[in-house]
DNA sequence: CACCTGGGCGATTCATCTCA
DNA sequence: TGAGATGAATCGCCCAGGTG
């Protein structure tokens, strides 16, 4: 059997190889183009079943065996409150959509210094593990999580790793920016990318995947983060779900009404659920962090299948100020950080990436394709 | 005043342009 | 045609300020 591992940072790769029984076997390392968007020169070359992962966005490896993916991972050392841990929670979605199980390192919390006041640990949303086993609910593919080796709880300001903000580092060069390997939680990781490495070499990758959630490791590895949810808190009115709203889908309907016309009209599917769920954001348009946060919510509040289309509620995101007007059973949307031409200029300038939009013809010596200048 | 929320930016990378 | 310059998109990460 072959491997191939996809990377963005071939020392995170090499690492995860030293560290598991993939460094038995035959492999073959290629970088990951990410996306058209990002490089579309090559994203075209990326296989089909890759790119599906990479439909939302792109995870830090994928390993494949025989052209078929087996787990993907993705790995951070950003502070996890609030909304900032949902930044990748789309990748890990992706990844488990087309039923690839799928790694999340993060750390318990980071030490973070701010003015005038002494180093302290800013600690992880719990809000995570549930979204996350609301996945493996829906999907009955694995998506587990692993801390980020750091000092916590030690004392902030006497942390050994300080200036790493408590964060622990594995201290091969080779391995650079990779956690430490030796720490407890990423024993942990390897024994289940082992155990996966070993189901799907016996039973094949796709009946293998199926049958991942009754492992005893990975039951118990779910078992931990259900536990972590509970223990620290964790409840379903914190961050992202304080900025969400259901509202009666008639109220939604009032306020799109004045865009219907004999052109456009509606759509049944979002008439049809009698509820939405709304994800109100009064920021400037971006990215970062908000898709993946809107990817949690869907999981935590909507979903009920495996398509979209199997929603209980609809799940809309507004940008702007939010009020709902309960005498005319509408919304009013103000906005002054963007309005709809935020995003509707961010897709015309995507057109720029349309490799399709591009003109191209033969060479002169037939070697391949060029750019008409 | 501890905790939580959620709006933000700089570094990096890569495609494309420009000029010799 | 190739090298350096330029511009833009993305990634990775930040922590101020509000709240109870």
């Amino acid at each position: 059997m072959k491997y191939r591992i996809w990377y963005s940072t071939e020392s995170f790769a090499d690492f995860i190889i030293a560290n598991t029984n993939l460094k038995n076997k035959i492999y073959t390392k290629k970088k990951m183009y990410e996306s058209d968007a990002n490089n579309s020169k090559n994203f075209h070359t990326m296989p089909d079943h890759i790119k599906k992962i990479l439909y939302l966005d792109a995870p830090d490896l994928i390993i494949e065996i025989d052209h078929e993916p087996i787990f993907s991972v993705e790995v951070s050392t950003e502070a996890g409150t609030g909304h900032n841990v949902f930044q990748r929670f789309a990748r890990l979605a992706a990844s488990v959509e087309n039923n690839v199980p799928s790694f999340y390192i993060y750390p318990e919390a980071v030490i973070i210094t701010r003015q005038n006041t002494a180093p302290r640990w800013d600690k992880i949303n719990p809000l995570v593990f549930k979204a996350l086993d609301d996945v493996m609910s829906i999907y009955k593919i694995p998506s587990l999580f692993y801390y980020f080796p750091t000092d916590y709880p030690h004392d902030a300001v006497t942390s050994p790793n300080l200036l790493k903000k408590g964060v622990k580092y594995d201290q091969n060069r080779n391995y650079a920016g990779s956690p430490l390997a030796t720490d407890s939680e990423m024993q942990l990781m390897f024994s289940a990318m082992n155990e996966i490495i070993g189901v799907v070499e016996n039973q094949g990758v796709i009946r293998g995947r199926e049958n991942l959630l009754n492992k005893r490791l990975i039951i118990d590895r779910r078992t931990f983060m259900n536990q972590e949810f509970i223990v620290k808190g964790g409840t379903m009115n914190t961050s992202p779900l304080s900025a969400t709203l259901k509202i009666p889908t008639q109220y939604l309907l009032n306020y799109l009404r004045k865009h219907e016309n004999t052109h456009y009209q509606i759509g049944e599917l979002l008439k049809s659920r009698n509820e939405t769920i709304i994800y109100k954001v009064d920021a400037k348009f971006r990215g970062d962090p908000y898709p993946g946060a809107l990817a949690a919510i869907d999981y935590l509040l909507c979903r009920e299948g495996k398509s979209f289309e199997e929603r209980k509620y609809n799940l809309v995101m507004v940008w702007g100020n939010l009020t709902i007007d309960n005498v005319n059973n509408t919304l009013n949307i103000i906005s002054t950080k963007s309005t709809i031409n935020d995003f509707i200029s961010s897709v015309q300038a995507s057109e720029n990436k349309n490799i399709l939009s591009k003109e191209y013809r033969l060479s002169d010596n037939f070697c391949g394709t060029v750019k008409k200048s």
